[in-house]
DNA sequence: TAGACAATTAGCTATTCATCTAACTATTGT
DNA sequence: ACAATAGTTAGATGAATAGCTAATTGTCTA
């Protein structure tokens, strides 16, 4: 769950998971809305991929970045929900 | 709103956070509770200060620290809503 | 089997970050 | 004014981070 946060603490980073969230998107299509290399961005796509954010999959020369929501949800609820914040979720311990 | 994810990036930060949650505590108090020097405390709640998380009221000697929920709460909800989580929150732009 | 294309890994650099000890500032109490 | 207490600032260090170019791996197609 650190992960997570120290993934969230760039912006890019964020920004990639903004982009995913209107569906799944190559390596490529998303390394051309940013003004960094490639391999620069192939490193952001690994520190996601490795806090569980996405997840990959083969589609011929691609590699298509999918939006794990779920891990997004865990970490931003439950961290929020220990605060009484987040609509319901009455302080469960999500450590 | 960057600093906020970056304050929240480190698990010491995260906690000193969650220990502000059942009220304000002195630098000492917080300090106390982690196996890190107090400048390394102090540095850490500098991070805080900076990123709007916590505000500080001098008592004394003594400096207290005070949790600013809003603050969290924008970041972490607001950042949440983009993607639909957290309830109700209409995907409204807050970068 | 080449060649082209997509993306990553290798190797490097500059910056930021978490940590420490030592020194300083501020407040209180005698 | 002096000593004690609370906390921060100064200065240094090692590890992690974001960035780059060049080289490598994997996949398709002619």
């Amino acid at each position: 769950m650190s992960d997570v946060f120290k993934a969230l603490a760039d912006p890019t980073r964020r920004q990639v998971l903004e982009r995913l969230k209107s569906g799944p998107k190559s390596a490529g299509e998303l390394a051309a809305d940013f003004p960094v290399s490639k391999p620069t961005m192939s490193a952001h796509f690994a520190v996601l991929r490795e806090a569980g954010l996405v997840t990959t999959e083969r589609q011929g020369k691609s590699l298509i970045y999918h939006l794990n929501v779920s891990v997004l949800e865990e970490a931003l609820l439950g961290f929020a929900g220990l605060f009484g914040l987040g609509s319901d979720t009455p302080k469960g311990d999500t450590q």
